[in-house]
DNA sequence: GCGCATTTGATAAGCGCTTACATTTAAGGC
DNA sequence: GCCTTAAATGTAAGCGCTTATCAAATGCGC
């Protein structure tokens, strides 16, 4: 009696209760489950005959494997995670958008986590997605917690630094030398004339990309002699309202800047705005130069000269390197990516 | 001889070799496995002094628990999807920025993945979704594959819908009525005097905020007798530079729209700066509309005037929604969020 | 038709954790 | 002091999958 209404139970909760296993549909199939499983990861391993009796059980059972058991068991995820300092910037929603395709592409899922520019922050993600079990991680920048990547390299975890380049780092890097980029259009500046230059930097604590972009300004300019008073060097975050403000106080100066460089283009465009509300004629009266070449800078009026970023590219390149590492091919560690200086409406030779 | 040379080698593998476990920490600390993994989920269920005892093991082996065992054996992955049609698009970078800052703040850790304004790639990724073992997701939009939701019912799995909401949808979601707002928008158009109107919309197809959107304005229209003609209603891909030159379309008629309803905000820049390029004044010769309320539009000269989406209390109620669900509470499965007309400076009364 | 190499399939031992259940211990109540 | 009850631990059975190992079946030359 017993033994008639145990299994009827069964099969009645089964249904709704219980998905799919790789057991079940092995039953199904008729074959075992080694063969269920071989399907899944080299399907020309199994006879034709079992593969269509596989595939079809598969098909009408709507099995979906469980990822968890699978990486349990395989000790690999197929997922990777990205720390970013926030997705709220164009410009790393960019890149991360193509690092997510190129992943999605090769079978893995993206976690993301983001860091609010702070390396206490990036650390507690970093063991989080660790925890989580991912096979790899992207980071954007060089400087982090000192403990980042020794707990890396103990779970023997590849990982890489993007939006950054020194060809002497200690770890892989994909990304652009903003120090270098920097020099170069801060030279470009001194070339066509300028000498009172303005600074809308980004805030530069924990921020190597921001902080490697004022130095380079300050050394390209020391160079010539010329140093840049405290109150013509402002830093803050990337926010049109908040760049404006700064540009306000520049225009206010007893003396103005014939030149203002901003760290990133968001910036730029607070500048170019605020100078246009107040009357100020770009590039006649001030010019003005940008970093990093978000799309709206070529419509904008004037069209905003600026730094241009590959960042899809970095993207892309970075999620080949992880995968790369993956498949226990090796990968070149450091990859220099190359920046422009694009030359637009909003620098000219300073007027006389 | 062979007992001393045995453990000599397992002690030279084990520390580099193999990551600590549960059972690891439980032996360190000398209690059993259950009492570490109820430190882990509930810590006042141990003891005092087990609980102190449990911490040091925990420090000094650098454990980090292994989330796909936890996943497999509780049944619950403390990881969230989300399906974007992409990242590359301010607003739902801020949203989805928004949502995952709630979820990491409650120790779940967020999956993404895009669909590329596709109803089947959609679908596959939330397939993927479903094997990676997410507890929950979200969508952007009500309109999406037939299966879709099927399956997410046969897992149990909550779900929610974002960016769009009307209060007979069968799903739940969390948004506002896009109809309704490009009635309202187009209702103010109307108001001031408009009779003549362009479209610059989104596409429409697979996405039905767009859709609605561009209902909603041919509705209003219609009700006052009005009709656009063919070469006046454009719809292209969100993308500043294809938004110029459908401006430069409508600008080439014979008879020009006095105002011009575009579908988001960078479809209005573009729209905005293609006029300005060819010396029609805003909002003199013609008014323009925009929708989102991007940061930009308020700094924009002249600030546009558009349809403010608030993206950030979307990502957040969306994220509380599910969150909720998890810990078996049971919120309000439709939520509608208001938006508001922010009328600046590209809209005013046509000139006679 | 035989033995051989070569596929192809099955078996079963975990992967690291949670949790139902059993057990022990401590605290009260009489 | 003994029994009941509750709290604190321990025990061990899986969770669903991969994969090493082994067994069976297949094809080949002779």
């Amino acid at each position: 009696m017993s033994e008639e209404t145990i299994p009827k139970r069964k099969r009645l909760q089964k249904k709704p209760l219980r998905a799919p296993t790789l057991n079940d549909v092995a039953e199904h199939a008729g074959v075992s489950t080694a063969t269920v499983s071989r399907y899944h990861s080299n399907a020309e391993l199994v006879g034709e005959e079992r593969r269509r009796r596989v595939e079809a059980s598969i098909a009408t059972l709507e099995y979906i494997p469980h990822g968890a058991a699978q990486a349990l068991a395989s000790k690999r995820s197929r997922t990777i995670g990205a720390i970013v300092p926030t997705l709220d910037n164009a410009i790393f929603a960019r890149g991360i958008q193509a690092f997510q395709q190129r992943l999605q592409n090769a079978g893995y899922t993206l976690f993301i986590a983001s860091s609010n520019y702070s390396h206490d922050e990036e650390r507690t993600q970093a063991e989080t997605l660790i925890a989580r079990g991912v096979d790899g991680v992207m980071l954007i920048g060089l400087d982090h917690h000192g403990q980042l990547f020794e707990r890396f390299r103990q779970k023997q975890l590849p990982y890489i630094n993007t939006w950054s380049f020194r060809s002497d780092s200690d770890h892989p890097c994909i990304g652009f030398n903003n120090f270098d980029a920097a020099v170069r259009l801060t030279t470009y500046l001194l070339d066509i004339g300028h000498i009172r230059f303005g600074v809308i930097a980004g805030i530069t604590r924990n921020n190597d990309r921001a902080h490697d972009r004022l130095q380079g300004i300050l050394h390209t300019l020391s160079e010539r002699g010329l140093t840049i008073p405290d109150d013509m060097l402002i830093e803050c975050s990337y926010d049109i309202a908040v760049s404006r403000q700064a540009m306000k106080r520049l225009l206010a100066l007893a003396e103005l800047p014939t030149a203002v460089i901003c760290g990133n283009d968001v910036l730029a465009y607070g500048a170019l705005l605020e100078c246009q509300a107040s009357g100020h004629k770009i590039p006649d009266d001030v010019s003005i130069i940008g970093f990093d070449d978000l799309p709206l800078s070529t419509h904008i009026q004037p069209p905003l000269t600026t730094m241009h970023v590959p960042s899809e590219e970095m993207g892309q390149k970075a999620a080949d390197y992880l995968l790369a590492c993956l498949n226990g091919e090796n990968a070149p560690e450091h990859a220099e990516l190359e920046v422009n200086l694009i030359i637009r409406g909003t620098t000219a030779p300073p007027h006389k």
